[in-house]
DNA sequence: AATGAAACCTGACAGC
DNA sequence: TGCTGTCAGGTTTCAT
């Protein structure tokens, strides 16, 4: 479900809401599929700890957590969390009703809960004993137009499938990388090494755009994403292809197409994108 | 090495 | 009502 700015406004969610909380225990549903990290693993390492910090990088959501004091000088700790397409993770009262799908519980010492919830069971748990977790490729809203140029060069994939490969830019997923390639101009199918330098500045600079605007207003919610504490976002108003086929191009009328590229629904403007 | 298709899951919705 | 088919924010695996 959540890309980089759906992850961004949980994980902010999260920090705001549960930092400096210690988990007192955690229950961890029957079966192991959702988990990366075993449960005992993943059980024996969140319980007792105070939790530092909540943060984002890339779509992962990433707990820091504090050491424990009484196992003997190891390092800190990190939960990492990838929601994939329709996890949740959720700051509740034990009073309210555990949703469907809810596949591990911690029960924090402020007497509130962190929930992941997952219908489809594409998320992933993990832990990990490094505090050095960067995520498999660069951060978009960081990453100059250099080294933008650079991650592109010589590829023979289409822009939209390399926007989508999480090794070079991490964070951007279907929705924003087709508004990003219609606010750049640029039809999804054009290879990815044979954009020029201008229109490669055009599209540096509409990810950050779409990306930081999304983020102010709290993501996309377009079928069931909400945030840490259960509420929507409004960027998928803001939303000019993404999901409009047939639809009229808010900017020249024309209707918006729809293909499948690297398996992936995408959007674009014939007239707008070239 | 890199590209694309299929697989992994459940749920929602359209059409018959 | 209920069946079938299609689609969905993502990643990994397998065959080319």
């Amino acid at each position: 479900m959540p890309e980089l700015p759906e992850v961004e406004t949980i994980a902010r969610g999260l920090d705001k809401g549960v930092r400096g909380d210690v988990i007192d225990s955690v229950w961890l549903g029957s079966y192991p599929e959702p988990l990366k990290s075993s449960a005992q693993q993943i059980a024996g390492t969140l319980t007792g700890t105070r939790i530092a910090r909540v943060r984002r990088v890339g779509k992962h959501l990433v707990f820091d957590l504090e050491p424990k004091r009484s196992r003997n000088g190891r390092g800190s700790r990190q939960w990492i969390v990838h929601l994939g397409m329709t996890g949740r993770m959720l700051v509740a009262s034990p009073d309210e009703e555990l949703p469907k799908h809810t596949h591990a519980v911690a029960s924090l010492a402020s007497g509130r809960e962190l929930r992941f919830v997952d219908p489809r069971r594409f998320g992933r748990l993990s832990v990990r004993a490094a505090a050095d977790f960067a995520g498999p490729g660069t951060e978009p809203l960081t990453i100059t137009a250099e080294q933008f140029t650079e991650l592109f060069r010589s590829r023979k994939t289409s822009i939209k499938a390399a926007l989508l490969n999480q090794k070079l830019l991490h964070g951007v997923g279907n929705i924003y990388a087709d508004e990003s390639l219609f606010r750049a101009g640029i039809r999804p199918r054009r290879a990815a090494g044979r954009l020029t330098r201008a229109e490669l500045d055009a599209l540096h600079a509409a990810i950050k755009q779409v990306l930081n605007d999304a983020i102010r207003l709290g993501g996309s919610s377009v079928s069931d994403y909400v945030n840490a504490e259960g509420r929507e976002g409004f960027f998928q108003l803001r939303h000019r292809v993404y999901m409009r086929t047939g639809q009229p191009c808010l900017v020249c009328r024309t209707r918006i197409k729809r293909i499948v590229l690297g398996g992936r629904g995408t959007h674009y403007c014939p007239k707008c994108q070239k």
